[in-house]
DNA sequence: GCCAACGTTGGC
DNA sequence: GCCAACGTTGGC
């Protein structure tokens, strides 16, 4: 059964413009370092999942794209990597601790601002809207994704 | 296994 | 730059 998650990143880093202008629009989707997010990277994403692509940590934060997952979990190289920032000491090849999925870009919207999503009443218990909720990864359930699809059209 | 200290995230 | 919230670390 197909699932739906919106995977957060910084515009500065990777955008959705960014990943546009990438081979096959696909990124890897590097970084992540905390466990919840690569547990739903490395356990329950499937290829053809449903990604919002948000923007955080910039003047205007939201939703920007519309994404899929394209490949099964693999080890992040850059915790392998001593010149990264996302080198990670206790990472082995043999015994990778950091895995991802590719991503692929369908499109860009327009910006559903985070202002914009949190009027919605249908996006009330949206994990990304919880308060203090920091996690870079997170699910969303089939009805918050038609939510966000119509707000979209 | 507890928990204080510390580091990070991310909106504002 | 501030700071609330949360995750991780490490001493005990």
């Amino acid at each position: 059964m197909k699932q739906y998650w919106l995977m957060k990143s910084e515009p500065s880093d990777v955008s959705v413009d960014d990943v546009l202008a990438m081979r096959n629009q696909t990124v890897a989707w590097y970084g992540v370092r905390n466990y919840q997010a690569r547990n739903y990277m490395r356990d329950q994403m499937k290829v053809g999942d449903g990604v919002l692509f948000y923007h955080s940590s910039c003047a205007e934060p939201g939703v920007i794209g519309l994404a899929e997952v394209v490949s099964t979990p693999y080890p992040d190289h850059t915790q392998f990597d001593k010149k990264s920032k996302y080198y990670d000491a206790k990472a082995t090849e043999e015994n990778p601790r950091w895995m991802l999925v590719d991503v692929k870009v369908l499109k860009k919207t327009r910006l559903l601002s985070l202002p914009e999503l949190r009027e919605q009443p249908e996006l009330e218990e949206m994990v990304i809207l919880k308060r203090g909720n920091r996690l870079s990864i997170t699910p969303v359930t089939a009805a918050e994704w038609k939510c966000v699809g119509k707000l979209l059209k």
